[in-house]
DNA sequence: AGAAAATCCTGGTGGC
DNA sequence: TGCCACCAGGATTTTC
């Protein structure tokens, strides 16, 4: 499921293979989660100028306006010379002169969406709402502080909503909880100053280490170039109901938080 | 009104 | 084998 790791792997599997590429064709399969919002030919002969990305949300810029790419959950984007005949589940390829951007997403909840600017109506309602990047020195200790005081749910809903913080999915808030042995049912607003300053280490500690190792690939993840992620085998908690912790032994716990699986250990994370 | 909770979208999987 | 409940991320809708 790409969560912010995922997604950055992606980006710098394809960013610099793909700036300056002219685009030759565009075609798309089935509809996705929301229309493209322009003229498949109107992309033709757009430049690319470079990729970034915004929480979850792939930003590819054009010399006419950008596209915003999400995986969705089961999206994944590959970017090649050379590709093979397109599947079924290819639902948008992109051919440049350097290449060709192929999104298949069996489940379509992902998108590829055109603005002409960042400061569209719809650009802005997809990401005006997101929270602060986690890995940029905008995510300030007492902004998150502040943040999670005033929230009235549990820690790792608020984590997971992205209003505060982006690209914290379900693997990361599970293990980014365990790293900093809280327990994921605690009221946000009721966590202690140590606690704040220890999760808002975790979150960074955990995302940057999953970008390094390529990401989680739980089913089929792959960077742009084919590559599989490693991080899900240093899961701590994330997927091992029943299974012994690997700090202390005791059985990981499996709970429903609207409607979501966490993991926890009941021992490590006691508040 | 604003925050939180519920719902919905789709296809793969596992159990029977 | 076929059927069906279940699961997933997050925008949208509903509830409180």
């Amino acid at each position: 499921m790409p969560e912010l790791p995922e997604v950055e792997v992606t980006r710098l599997s394809f960013a610099q293979a793909i700036q300056g590429a002219v685009v030759m064709a565009v075609t798309m399969g089935k509809p996705l989660r929301w229309p493209l919002g322009c003229d498949v030919a109107f992309l033709t002969g757009c430049r690319v100028l470079g990729v970034g990305r915004r929480g979850k949300y792939l930003l590819i810029e054009l010399d006419q306006g950008w596209l915003l790419v999400h995986l969705g959950m089961s999206g994944s984007l590959r970017f090649a010379k050379q590709l093979p005949p397109v599947g079924i589940h290819d639902h948008f390829e992109m051919v440049t002169t350097q290449g060709i951007l192929r999104l298949n997403d069996p489940r379509r909840f992902g998108a590829v969406v055109y603005v002409q600017s960042l400061t569209d109506a719809l650009a802005v309602k997809l990401l005006g709402q997101l929270g602060m990047e986690p890995l940029s020195e905008s995510f300030d200790l007492k902004l998150f502080a502040s943040g999670l005081r005033q929230r009235k749910t549990t820690i790792k809903q608020v984590l997971m909503a992205g209003d505060l913080v982006v690209g914290v999915g379900n693997i990361y808030a599970s293990e980014a909880l365990f790293m900093a042995a809280i327990r994921p049912t605690v009221s946000a607003a009721d966590l202690s100053r140590i606690r704040v300053v220890r999760l808002h280490a975790a979150i960074k500690d955990v995302l940057a280490r999953a970008v390094e190792k390529g990401g989680s690939t739980l089913k089929d993840f792959s960077s742009a170039n084919g590559q599989a992620g490693y991080f899900q085998l240093e899961a701590m908690v994330y997927g091992r109901a029943n299974m012994p912790c690997k700090r202390c032994d005791s059985t990981i716990q499996m709970i429903r938080q609207g409607q979501r699986s966490t993991f926890y250990c009941p021992v490590c994370q006691k508040h």
